[in-house]
RNA sequence: GCGGGGAUUGCCGAGCGGUCAAAGGCGCUGGACUUAGGAUCCAGUCCUUAGUGGUUCGGGAGUUCGAAUCUCCCUCCCCGCACCA
């Protein structure tokens, strides 16, 4: 109990002083190395406006086992941090802060109560935040401290943010060659956009832009012709229902404009004309107009060239897309009950003098044959739900959705559709769209998927942006070559590369310059203020690391860092002499930051969370394959899933989140690590357990005292390991032999799970086996495994395997020790086999035991005889390859002079193998082997069972005791039992 | 919708053609230690049985000597979908 409580702190005190002492002697800095091979890992940069929690320590720690693995294989690891600062984020919370937004404070107040205890220091340090780079120097600030505590083996000398001026150079070298090689275009491109800022707005900035999704939609604007070159234009999401128009819905009292737009005239609602503006349109406006004005009226239906007339509605709205609308009552729920509505609606017919009769016989069209619908299935499904007015949105709203997947999936153009009779709703749609934009009597009109107001208030909506710059990611080329890349790299675990796959296929343009947030100018539009979009700064930084060094210790300016020198050292082109000249630095500084990138690139291994894989991880790809040769490609990712509590993925909102920097103090580092690595499988959501990180403590607190029993002792001497000993040795051997396989794969799962549990488990047993062994003896084997344990699981343990090694006696630091060579003997596998032949055993005697409910004074064993053994390799080797016939083990036995005296024991035998064909995979034990094993345990089992007195009999051996006739029962790796 | 992933024993979660009744954990049950224990340790935890038997891995069909693992169909669940990092 005192251990209990003192044992966490004891592991605090040591993660402390191992963390000073490997900062103190810079154990993990990178220094070009040339005799040794080099291992470069990056993780991805936090991005830096908040505390990071221990879902990202999920990712940095499973990047530093795999760090500090390859260290203490003998690579020269490189493994540097830097920070992601550029974009929106940073700047909304700024603003947010000097806009007093009180959530955010409060947000912000938690956030660095975190870090610092004084009330007054943490409204200082927000107060600081209404400086955008205040918020992201503090936490970069923060977040490597957190770092360093978590014990990750960074480079910290190596550190930038994505705002530096430096850095932005690097960028800006990135942009010139992609744009050189074409692989940036131009074009039109519409956006969420807010009226007031006149910007363009992402979700950030949007109320409520979390929880309301807002995209941008594309209406099929169709012009309903009212005379030569005059339309009244209704927006559809369903252009195909084209052919069930029956009238024209416009609002009575909405305001209209009649607009000269590109050379035609058209009738839209004031607000349409308002968002049209901003869709590359030349618009002018004619007059302004009430809806009223054009009831009644007649306009012609494109493609089917019926006339129909304009009729009321008060369901129309006119800030939703043009403000127009056709109807199609036999298809659309709301048209359908409008037109009843209306029909009925005499006051409103007498108000706006509307042709009554005409009216009157206006009937839905049928146009789309439907799957469990009749004719109309507008009409039937509002008569189901009970829809009773235009005003019962509610079930307007479901019946339209329902009839809307219905038709879509399962509706077929009917005989009244010309052309396209007998086509799928799916591609009819797309297919009349293209027709009316061809003849030019339809335009698209881009509207939000939802009302938005941007944070300032404005209204948000969709603006199509002229000459925009575009990254190519659909070229052919490029696209080719970056699957080139892929097919040669290593994606762990492999079952993503399939998620790149589609990717990739799916890349097309993307636009890549913004009016907003931090970032490097785009240097082909300089001074216009457009910024290159963020994503571009994650991609090829990792070069960067490798020259940031020099970058700093030189106090190289921005204006030196001109695209030549970054062509010479990353690229190898140019002239050394010239760059020199130029950019104002010696060729000695330039040649050793060429060294040093020659030396670390490409990026060995890239780990990072698999929501990266659709963006940032395929761009890495995309802008590697354009920019470097082929040798710096990157040859490896690697990928985990996010860490959940309480059922949810980690967020403030959600108040489920355990930040880093509470972690020493709340847990434990190596406790935490050891349980982040190896609960779950990387690509699983990890759920992170109070109860569960117990057991992960448990275990530790066990090792940890297994380990100090034998810190005072020295390895093997001359002492003879007898039969459990000899076991455990080499079941931990084999444990470790796995862990390593497992880590070289990047699997730290398994890794953790063979090396540590596994291992932890193996002494458990021991102990137990081992009750009547000479201390001496059992201190000796436990200190020969924990010797190896501790080297092998510092990648994952690294704290207390450091103190543990020094406790042993040993001056140098475990992380840089060297793993030694696990040689699995033949006699080890024979342990191993007699292992789990005895695990067996016992649990048979143990069930036998439970069933007598009587103690046994006597237990004997009875071994199979030798030629059951001779049987079953003979087996074995005639079904290696084929299916299984007993026909031939009873031939093949005929024929063996030591099995054909048997034949009659044979069938039953053969009888019993054909009902267990398995037996046939299994390795076999020799009888001799069998015996040497339960003579091993002997003393173990009679003490289990009060003293009871073990006998083991040979069923080959004459005159065994045998009063039950169980001799003959015996079956290789399955001895027969008697209890007395 | 498009694309991807998944459904395992009370729960979480490994396994992905053969010692698989299926790792490990949680929970539960019993025991030890205790004044006590929601602490810790040990044992048990599908059903049956002097053991080597039966029924299980979302549902259904199939391939195989052998399927949780492979194939096909069905049902349900989760994730991503571009100007957001």
């Amino acid at each position: 109990m005192i251990i209990m409580t003192n044992f966490l702190e004891v592991i605090r005190e040591i993660e402390k002083k191992w963390q000073k002492k490997w900062q103190e002697d810079n154990v993990f800095v990178g220094v070009i190395d040339k005799s040794k091979p080099k291992w470069f890992l990056t993780v991805s940069y936090p991005y830096a406006t908040a505390p990071l929690h221990i879902g990202h320590s999920r990712t940095y720690g499973l990047g530093d086992i795999f760090a500090r693995y390859k260290r203490q294989q003998g690579y020269n690891v490189l493994w540097p941090m830097g920070f992601h600062i550029t974009g929106t984020p940073v700047l909304a919370v700024s603003w947010k802060i000097r806009n007093n937004d009180e959530d955010e404070w409060k947000k912000y107040r938690e956030y660095i109560s975190i870090y610092e205890k004084d009330t007054k220091r943490i409204e200082e340090v927000i107060s600081s935040f209404t400086k955008p780079e205040n918020v992201a120097s503090y936490f970069a600030k923060k977040i490597i401290q957190d770092f360093l505590k978590m014990g990750y083996s960074l480079d910290t000398t190596r550190q930038f943010t994505t705002g530096d001026s430096e850095y932005n150079k690097f960028i800006e070298w990135q942009y010139i060659k992609l744009n050189n090689k074409n692989l940036i275009t131009k074009g039109n491109h519409p956006i969420l956009w807010c009226i007031n800022d006149k910007n363009a707005v992402g979700e950030d900035d949007i109320q409520a832009g979390d929880e309301i999704k807002v995209e941008v939609t594309e209406f099929v604007g169709i012009k309903f012709i009212l005379e030569n070159n005059s339309f009244l234009v209704a927006a559809t999401l369903r252009p195909e229902t084209i052919f069930g128009a029956t009238n024209v819905w416009i609002h009575p009292d909405g305001f209209y404009n009649e607009i000269s737009i590109d050379d035609e005239t058209w009738i839209i609602s004031k607000e349409a004309t308002m968002k049209l503006m901003e869709q590359d349109h030349k618009i002018t406006i004619i007059r302004e107009l009430k809806g009223e004005e054009i009831l009644d009226k007649i306009v012609e239906v494109p493609i089917t060239k019926s006339k129909i007339p304009v009729y009321p509605a008060n369901f129309i709205d006119t800030d939703h897309a043009t403000g127009i609308v056709y109807s199609v009552p036999g298809h659309a729920p709301y048209d359908y009950t409008a037109l009843v509505d209306l029909q009925k609606d005499e006051k409103t017919i007498e108000k706006y003098a509307l042709n009554s009769e005409k009216l009157k016989q206006i009937n839905p069209i049928s146009m789309i044959k439907v799957k469990d619908y009749g004719d109309f299935p507008a009409v039937e499904l509002c008569q189901k739900l009970g829809v009773k007015s235009q005003e019962d949105t509610g079930k307007l709203e479901k019946a339209t959705q329902t009839i809307y997947k219905d038709e879509y999936y399962s509706g077929i153009m009917k005989d009244n559709t010309g052309d396209f009779e007998g086509l799928k709703i799916e591609e009819a749609k797309d297919r009349i769209a293209d027709v009316l934009f061809d003849i030019n009597l339809a335009a698209p009109i881009y509207e939000t998927s939802a009302k938005a107001s941007c944070r300032c208030g404005g209204q948000i909506i969709v603006a199509i942006i002229q000459n925009q710059y575009f990254l190519n990611y659909g070229d052919a080329e490029w696209n080719k070559k970056a699957f080139e890349a892929l097919n040669k790299m290593t994606i762990i675990p492999e079952k993503y590369r399939q998620s790149f796959e589609n990717t990739f296929n799916w890349l097309d343009k993307r636009p890549c310059v913004r009016r907003r947030g931090l970032g490097t100018e785009f240097p082909l539009t300089k001074g216009e203020g457009w910024i290159i979009e963020s994503l571009s700064d994650s991609v090829i930084y990792m070069a960067y690391y490798t020259i940031v060094k020099h970058i700093k210790k030189n106090n190289i300016k921005a204006n030196q860092l001109k695209p030549m020198l970054f062509d010479y050292i990353l690229l190898d082109e140019g002239d050394i002499k010239e760059v020199s000249k130029k950019t104002e630095l010696s060729e000695h500084i330039i040649k050793q930051m060429k060294e040093e990138f020659e030396y670390w690139y490409p990026n060995d291994l890239r780990h990072t969370a698999i929501h990266h894989i659709s963006n940032h991880l395929s761009f890495a790809i995309f802008h590697h394959v354009a920019i470097f040769p082929e040798k710096y490609w990157l040859p490896a990712f690697s990928l985990n899933d996010m860490v959940s509590r309480f059922g949810e993925a980690m967020s403030k909102s959600k108040g489920n989140v355990i930040p880093i920097a509470l972690v020493p103090e709340k847990y434990s580092v190596d406790l935490t690590r050891l349980h982040l690595a190896s609960v779950a499988t990387p690509e699983t959501v990890l759920e992170w357990k109070d109860t569960e990180v117990n057991y992960a403590k448990q275990r530790l607190r066990k090792f940890w005292e297994y380990a100090l029993s034998v810190t005072d002792t020295t390895g093997k001497k001359n002492i003879a390991y007898s039969f459990p000993s000899k076991i455990l040795h080499s079941s931990v051997k084999t444990n470790l032999k796995s862990a390593l396989e497992a880590i070289e794969k990047f699997n730290a799962r398994d890794y953790i799970l063979d090396g540590f549990y596994a291992n932890i488990r193996a002494i458990d047993e021991y102990y137990k086996i081992a009750e009547h062994l000479p201390k001496t003896e059992k201190k000796a084997v436990l200190r020969d495994i924990i010797e190896k344990i501790v080297i092998i699981m510092a990648p994952a343990i690294p704290h207390i395997c450091e103190e543990l090694n020094e406790r042993m006696g040993y001056t140098d630091y475990v992380s840089l020790k060297l793993i030694p060579d696990i040689v699995i003997t033949n006699e080890d596998l024979l342990y191993a086999l007699q292992s789990k032949y005895m695990t067996d055993l016992m649990e048979d005697i143990e069930q036998i035991v439970k069933l007598v409910k009587t103690k046994p004074k006597k237990i004997h064993i009875y071994i199979n005889a030798e030629w059951k053994n001779v049987l079953y390799e003979l087996a074995k080797k005639i079904f290696e390859e084929e299916a299984v016939q007993i026909g031939k083990v009873m031939s093949a036995s005929k024929d063996n002079n030591e099995l054909s005296k048997y034949m009659k024991e044979i069938a039953n035998e053969a009888k019993l193998m054909l009902k267990d064909p398995t037996i046939f995979r299994i390795k076999i034990l020799s009888t001799k082997n069998q015996k040497n094993a339960i003579e091993g345990y002997t003393e173990f089992i009679s003490d289990k069972y009060n003293k009871a007195k073990i006998l083991i009999h040979m069923a080959d051996e004459k005159e065994i005791y045998d009063p039950q006739k169980k001799a003959q029962k015996a079956r290789p790796m399955k001895p027969a039992l008697l209890l007395e």
